[in-house]
DNA sequence: ATGGCCGTTTTGAACGGA
């Protein structure tokens, strides 16, 4: 089974490519981030006509995030626990195959002297708190997206410039490495440790993208019992290269069948 | 990494993104 992972940056601008990537990558599982749409407004027909179901959290202009599936879904879920007061589109979560699955737009965090900040760090905590809880399942687990963090300074072409930022704060790192600590392993790590540097991003502006100046924030995050099924991981550049891209391109791993239970 | 973008919206300047 391939599961990938895609901030697409409006799924509106960027439906023919997240088609022809289906057809490209051929994940069984692709989770979305960025939407910038309601629920209403998400193509599903355009998706079901090859062959994928959707899981959907919306609003109007920002954020948004869904699981689309080729494998049948069951028991889906919308929205992170913990604040029934937080009204952003940020989390979806779903069982396929066997593997319990999360699509997550982590917030940005940016400028880190509003509230904005604080925002994520909080939203960070609640993450912790719902990947232990499904860490302590023992099942697979996979938490794919766009975490807005830069683990390490290997995964930034110039740490300098991103001294201060939200996404290499000490803080933000932190709560990052506390759901690492819970068992979680970087999927990509894990497949190429000693792959050079690689990334996710590439901004925009300043000729990012031809100078190669990226930086790997969207992660998959697997639980042991995942990892064990884990054969190979990485970063597909090719969309990013292509005209009316996103910002980020995908990221994938896939997992063998679930390996036979181990006897004494 | 800020000169340089992109997508969105009460459609046209402002906001958010990373």
């Amino acid at each position: 089974m391939r599961i990938a992972s895609w901030n697409v940056n409006s799924i509106k601008a960027r439906l023919d490519a997240a088609l022809a990537w289906l057809d490209e990558g051929q994940p069984d599982v692709l989770a979305l981030q960025e939407l910038k749409c309601v629920e209403d407004a998400f193509p599903r027909l355009e998706f079901e006509a090859k062959g994928y179901k959707a899981v959907i959290t919306g609003q109007k202009t920002y954020n948004g995030s869904a699981i689309l599936s080729r494998l049948p879904i069951e028991d889906p879920m919308v929205g992170l626990p913990g604040d029934d007061s937080d009204e952003q589109a940020r989390y979806v979560e779903a069982t396929i195959n066997g593997v319990r699955i999360a699509s997550i737009y982590l917030p940005n965090g940016n400028p880190v002297d509003t509230e904005k900040f604080p925002y994520k760090i909080r939203w960070m905590k609640r993450l912790y708190a719902r990947a232990a809880e499904l860490a302590a399942t023992g099942d697979a687990v996979a938490l794919l997206g766009d975490y807005n963090v830069i683990p390490t300074d290997e995964d930034c072409y110039d740490p300098r410039a991103w001294d201060g930022d939200a996404l290499t704060r000490p803080e933000s790192r932190a709560e990052y490495r506390s759901i690492l600590n819970l068992g979680y392993y970087d999927a990509f790590r894990a497949a190429k440790p000693n792959a050079p540097a690689a990334y996710t991003f590439w901004d925009y502006q300043a000729g990012a993208w031809q100078k190669d100046n990226g930086i790997r924030i969207d992660h998959v995050l697997l639980t042991g019992a995942a990892l064990d099924r884990m054969t190979d991981s990485d970063i597909d550049r090719r969309p990013r290269g292509r005209p009316k891209a996103s910002d980020h391109t995908p990221i994938w791993c896939d997992l063998a069948d679930a390996p036979p239970t181990p006897r004494l």
